[in-house]
DNA sequence: CAGAATTTACAGAAATTCCTGTAAAAACAG
DNA sequence: CTGTTTTTACAGGAATTTCTGTAAATTCTG
């Protein structure tokens, strides 16, 4: 069998550039397409429309469209203001830190909070109930709480500041 | 229409606990299923077979045996030693603890260690290239990393010493 | 305002994930 | 070792998620 040569070419680079924010997107919980998408304007010089990327990778033109409203709307892209074309071009927000923050606010840290909330609220039902068994293992998940509260004030610090 | 009476009863508690680990196992990526089982077995003073699940919630036996022993494999759930039936009897693993730092060692670390191992090549390959934009953008994905060091820092402790 | 270009909404198709049922394997008791 | 109980593997099925294609809505140009 020939061998591929190992030296790395820019379509390979490419290609896997847009991998890696493919594996990165699902990872964050987002569809693969999302971070392939994403991979495309992050290696592109220019901003793309969503026909250059029907063009590039072949997905569906309502696909295409759909993802780049996502992309936006998660502030992982944005609209370019000057373009001489009619379509809506899209580039790379450069400034990761709007990212990340606007990730944790509207994913994360909601998630968290509400799951927290109902543990406190579960955790006072079973001390209503003087049901002793559900009161000591609410009292563990509680203490492994308090473990846990830096990582979240980080997260936290991070989704203000970052 | 008559109201449901809003004091919640033990019937109440114990399925809305049980609706509460199934949240948690889906925001960590595990399937509803998951979190059916650990509730089911958080809320039992007694430790529980595979016949119990289905009995209990309805499952097939095999999805119940399939789903013990995936949290018997992440060290949520652990078999009892003395028990006087043949089945295999479940019971929580109490230590939290473990199940944190065996979750983030299987699940979280080794993937996030994988991603900044791929950027770090990428970014490598993106020098060798030459092309000034790639390498501008990795630059970039490179001072979000340092940023969010601190908190795979604190997570990796958490890994190690919880 | 009319006509063309572009985007968006939505129903159905494709794909993936999760669960079930059966049957084989393993563990155990006598 | 034999028969029974319990667990496990795996193929197929159900349900959910993601993607596509069409058609309606919107935006823009002249």
């Amino acid at each position: 069998m020939t061998e591929a040569p190992p030296i790395a070419n820019t379509q390979n680079l490419e290609d896997e550039t847009i991998a890696f924010w493919m594996e990165i997107a699902v990872t964050l919980g987002f569809p693969r397409s999302v971070g392939e998408v994403y991979g495309l304007i992050f290696i592109s010089e220019l901003p793309l429309n969503a026909d250059d990327i029907v063009s590039k990778r072949g997905m569906s033109r309502s696909g295409a469209g759909q993802t780049l409203k996502l992309l936006a709307d998660i502030g992982a892209i944005r609209t370019t203001l000057s373009s001489h074309s009619r379509k809506e071009h899209y580039e790379l927000q450069t400034d990761l830190g709007v990212l990340v923050r606007l990730f944790l606010n509207s994913r994360v840290l909601p998630r968290v909070e509400e799951l927290a909330r109902r543990q406190t609220t579960l955790a006072a039902q079973a001390s209503a109930t003087g049901n002793t068994h559900l009161i000591a293992r609410f009292n563990k998940v509680e203490r492994w709480q308090t473990k846990t509260a830096p990582l979240i004030a980080l997260v936290k610090s991070l989704a203000t500041t970052a």
